[in-house]
Formats: structure tokens, C-alpha cells, sequence
DNA sequence: TCACGGGTTGCAATCGTTTGCCACTATTTG
DNA sequence: CAAATAGTGGCAAACGATTGCAACCCGTGA
């Protein structure tokens, strides 16, 4: 664990390394990242050097003339929600299996801050993986175009992404709250500016008008749990027997404030929301909701992105990944109680 | 939004700047980065030109010669677990505020992880956040010497830290469990290599013994919801009416294995949590727990760490930190049923 | 014996920025 | 009026690694 390292002070360099093996910082920069080119007597003098100085190669100087950092920006566009929490756990598991860092931003929600990170930090890191980006398609183009990058959840021309596809458990979810009696469902929507958002509100409307049923439209709400106590009461006012929430987090918060207001679920209202976000399975009662593969999305994005990355691999590689996603049935979706008043 | 910038492919250099602005590189850096340095008017001509070409430096050169990469690296030793969502929250809010960026590293509760990967990266941060780190007291200590630091919830001398009181908080949560008349407590054990596991776990012997009442000590367990099916089934075994679980993850888990049990919550076993994480406080029942300012102890954190890498404030700056942590009453604890057979 | 070529190694330029030092000008001071 | 000084700006050397090119050694075939 502890290594021998750091003579006087400060890391060891190249230099020091070359001197103390009596060669040139060249020779020595070549046997340890292009082996063979060098005589292998040298090379493992020189290795052996390197491990008693303790050697880690600074990587500032390394991307200053290779161009590549070994790292990898992730962006989020809210540390906060726990949807996020998958995307930042399979990306870092990814990519330190890959052998690279991770370079976390919140963009909090803003395109303004997501272009302005991106371009001050430009240097830093090799590739991005945007998850939820809230770039207009022209901006992200463009930014595709002068940097690699994947989206998650965001599908637009010439962009490499990996999407969820929750709208197509959206019409599962219509499905199995009609098969329950519902006729009056709303959808609780969250930011507008949010590509999910609105390919869940399409799904929507398709699955109900296929249906026959009437499809409401609520909101936008923040998608935040406090916000829940907000569409909790909206979703009274509209008369409806059953909602889906943009996810899980505001579908927790309405299962809050109802409890709070006495309505019992799903015995007077069901509900069913997105995601599967950790707490999903424990909330009171647990939650009916569509279980998206978050943390594998992140894995695939980065190897998408690592590959991508790679000369070696075929330049044109596959440039859209869609991962099913499923309804889990929990306790918060019930027969409807009939119309009401 | 859209910067103007690069020209002919790649981004611009202050060597563009400089010759556009027809002056030499050195005053086009001391222009932006050190404006006291250069006329007024110079340095404005100098300034316009960046923002034309949309200019932004390249931090590796930058941490070339200067030595500072304007980055911070947060280890955690599970991206999984979300009481180190708080940490990544809190410690990303204050960095982003303070411009710096966030290098995420998952150590995987690994102490060889932890150090091979702060070595490894050494040269791609300029000081490094540890929250709960597995490293011996020496191997810290050492550490802290040659880099800055500041570790979370970890007490050991010559490195500077943030830590959050939860053992106090724990002799709050036994009195709490006695007034309801308990006289055979469990504290459900976490990692054994955990400081703060063992620091808890001392506050709760001295707690019960100061109470009169007796305290067992149940597992390791691995601080996973999973996790919690064994603890609770120990729990059971152990014939205690009240236990204190090392933190909520453990407690969730708990609680669902006794409700799949039959075993009611706290009719029947009284449950105490730590951390007062995401979903505390939402599931079944709520959870009674110790709530700690997680996310304040990562952001206090990082104002610590910036502190000491800041030549200009005082070497001898304030070096430990301890945050106070409250014992929230929610559901998951209630009257003793009475010594049980 | 000589030219050739493969295998090794070194030299030196380069990446983009910072910074110590010097030069030059204009202003102030004795 | 000479000299000290403050204010500006340029030159060039770093920082630590990579890499094209040239040099060298040695063995081989002619």
C-alpha cells in the first residue's frame, strides 16, 4: 500500500527516473507506454527504477502533448434527485473499470450553465456524457460535432445516445391502470424544457386516446418530492382516479401529502410513477411504477463513449441504444373507485 | 450561449490572443490572470479579443507550470450508499460555487484502492476530500503530509476534518429509548474497519451502561439495505425490544425483512437509524433517526479545504470541525412491549 | 571490405501557460 | 538637470511528458 516514492519532496518525474537508469527521458517515456520500442534488458532496468521511485506519470503533462486526460465529464442537471444517483454509479463504475476518472458537473438545470461548463472545462476531459441535457437539438448538434459526447435520455439527430424508453412502458402503465377500471388518468408533468418529459406526455396521450380513455395533462411541476404536495392537490381538483407522474420523486411527494390530507391510496387515487428510483420499493405504500435500468444506461453511455474514443474501433459504430423498461406492480395502483363527484 | 470562438478547428490559445492583440503571450496571460499587471487599456483590447476568439485557458497547461488544476477529488467508499449522495451534494455545491470542479472517485471501501488511486491521479487535483476513509490512522497521517486533505467523519491527529456527532446523538437516541421504558438495546454493527462504526458503537456502551440498561452488539453487517434481513433476523434472536442500526440503509432494510415477517414495527421492535438519509422519512413505518447535516459537512468541508490551499489565509487554520447531529422522532420507535420470552 | 538495414537510443522540438528578469519609457524627486 | 522610481511590456526558461528524426551499433550479404 504505502509506496516508496517521493525522494526529496516532490513526485518523481521522467528525469529522474532517466538519470537514475542512465538514459535518455525519452527512452524511459518509451519503455514505459510504448514497450517495443525499447531492448527489453533496458526496459525492465527502467520499470524496475519506476517502481522504486514510486513513478506515476503526471497527467496534465501527458494530455498536454497527447491531447488525452484519462478523464471523462459527466454531466447532471441536478446532483439532487436520485435518478441522477444511477447515472453517477454506473458511469463511475464504468469508467474506472475502464481505467478512466469522472468528472462530475451539475448543470442545475440550466442550458446556459451545461454550454458554459462544457467550454470552460473543455480541456480536462476527453468526452461527455449529458444525461438529461437541456440544450436545444441545434446547440447539442453543434456541440456534438466539436466534441465526443453521449446523451442519455435525449435523442436527437447526429448525437449518439442511449435512451430509456419509458414512454413505451407509459402505454404499459395506461394499460394496466384501464385494466383496473380507470377512465379519467391525468399525467403529472414535469419540466417542460425536458426531453423526457415530453416523450412520456406523447407516449400518454397516444396509449389513452388507444384506449378511449380521457388523458389529462397537470402541471409542470418541479421534479422535486416537494413539489408532489402541489400535484397531489392538482390531481384532486382534476377529478381524475389515477395519474402518472413524470417520476418517482414527485410521486413519492403526492403519496406524502395525500396521506397527510387522508386520501388513501390507491384506494381513492392510484398512482404510478417513473423510474424506480431507490425508495420506490419502501415508500408508504410502495409505488407502482416503471422501473428504467438507470445505472446500466451510465455503463452503456460510457461504452459507447469509450469506443468512440478509441481509433482503433470502427468509426461509425452503433449511435443509439434504447434499454426497455417495465412496469413493477407495487401497492399504489388499485381498482378505480368510479367516477366522482 | 454559443461561444464564438474556435476558428480553424481547435480552440485558441492565448498565443492567438496575443498575436490578434498584437502583444507577446506573457502580457496576454497577465492580462487575464493577473490584471493588476498590465494597462488598463492594454488589457482591455487583450480582454476583447479572448471573448471574440472564446478563449478559455487550457487547465493542463495552466497546472503545468503552476501547479494547480483547479479540481478537488471527493473519495467515497460506495457511490452506492446515498448517505455519500449528501457528501457528492454538498461537497459539487460548494466546489461549483467556488470554481473549482469535482473529481469523484469510488473507492470501494478498499484502503488499497484509496491510496494506489490518490497517488495515481496526484497530479490531476490539488487536494482531495475523504469521507469515511478505510485507511489506517498512519497511512492518513502520512497522506495528509504530502497532500492536502481534509477527511469526513474521521478523527485522527495531524489531519485536519469535518466530523459529524453522531455518537453524541446516540446517547440522545438511548435516553430516548429507555424513557419508553427499553432495558435490552442492540446496536446493529457496520463495517468493523468503519471509524465512525466504532466511535457509535462506543457512545452506545457508555450510553446503556450509563442507563443502567444492556447493550449488545450485534453483527458486522455490510451497511446495505440488504443487509438488513440479517440484521433483523439477529435482532429477533437477540431478544432485545429496541435496537440502533449503524445508519438508515440498514434500518430500511430492517424494517422490510420484519414486515415480511410479521414482526410489527414498533409495536414489537423499536428501531433506531443513523444519518437520516433520502427515504427516512417516507418509509413504513417513517423511521425515527439521528439526523446529521450531511450535506453541510461536505460543503464545510471543502470551505476547510480551499482554506489551507489558499497561501494568502492563515497556515494554522482551524483544523477539525464537528458538526452536531439531532435525534428526529418519527414512527419506527415506540413503548417496549415488555421483556420478551 | 563496404554498404545496407534492423534494432536501439538520444536530441530536440512541441504542447499552452506562467513567471523571473530585463528593457524601455515616463514621471517624480532631490 | 540628473537620477531614482514606478509603470509596462517582451524574452525566454521553465513545467513533464511525447514523438519525429537522426545517430549509432552491429550483423549480414555482396
Amino acid at each position: 500500500m504505502e509506496s516508496e516514492g517521493e525522494r526529496a519532496g516532490r513526485p518523481a518525474t521522467l528525469a529522474d527516473i532517466a538519470m537514475r537508469a542512465g538514459v535518455a527521458t525519452s527512452t524511459a517515456s518509451r519503455a514505459l507506454s510504448n514497450p517495443g520500442r525499447v531492448n527489453a534488458a533496458t526496459r525492465e532496468r527502467i520499470e524496475r527504477v519506476a517502481a522504486e521511485l514510486g513513478y506515476s506519470p503526471n497527467s496534465q503533462a501527458r494530455a498536454l502533448t497527447s491531447g488525452r486526460t484519462g478523464a471523462i465529464a459527466v454531466l447532471v442537471s441536478d446532483v439532487t434527485n436520485p435518478f441522477y444517483f444511477g447515472i453517477i454509479r454506473g458511469t463511475q463504475r464504468q469508467l474506472k473499470a475502464s481505467g478512466y476518472s469522472q468528472l462530475l458537473i451539475d448543470t442545475e438545470e440550466s442550458d446556459q450553465n451545461e454550454d458554459a461548463l462544457l467550454h470552460r472545462l473543455r480541456s480536462s476531459f476527453d468526452g461527455a456524457i449529458l444525461s438529461a441535457s437541456r440544450l436545444s437539438d441545434r446547440a447539442l448538434a453543434e456541440l456534438a460535432a466539436e466534441l465526443p459526447l453521449v446523451a442519455i435520455n435525449r435523442q436527437t439527430r447526429g448525437v449518439p445516445s442511449v435512451v430509456i424508453d419509458t414512454p413505451g412502458g407509459i402505454v404499459q402503465a395506461v394499460g394496466h391502470l384501464v385494466s383496473l377500471g380507470h377512465h379519467e388518468i391525468a399525467y403529472v408533468s414535469g419540466p417542460e424544457t425536458s426531453w423526457s418529459n415530453e416523450s412520456r406526455w406523447r407516449a400518454f396521450v397516444k396509449a389513452t386516446a388507444a384506449h378511449g380513455v380521457t388523458g389529462k395533462r397537470l402541471g409542470p411541476f418541479s421534479p422535486r418530492q416537494r413539489a408532489g404536495a402541489a400535484a397531489a392537490d392538482a390531481a384532486l381538483n382534476a377529478g381524475v382516479t389515477a395519474v402518472i407522474a413524470f417520476n418517482d420523486l414527485l410521486a413519492i411527494g403526492m403519496l406524502q401529502h395525500l396521506a397527510s390530507r387522508g386520501v388513501r391510496v390507491p384506494h381513492d387515487l392510484s398512482i404510478v410513477g417513473c423510474d424506480d428510483i431507490f425508495g420506490a420499493d419502501f415508500c408508504n405504500p410502495p409505488l407502482t411504477t416503471l422501473t428504467a435500468p438507470i445505472e446500466q444506461a451510465g455503463r452503456l453511455a460510457v461504452t459507447l463513449l469509450l469506443a468512440r474514443l478509441d481509433p482503433r474501433s470502427a468509426p461509425s459504430a452503433r449511435q443509439a441504444a434504447v434499454l426497455p423498461t417495465y412496469l413493477t406492480v407495487r401497492s399504489s395502483t388499485g381498482r378505480s373507485p368510479g367516477p366522482r363527484a
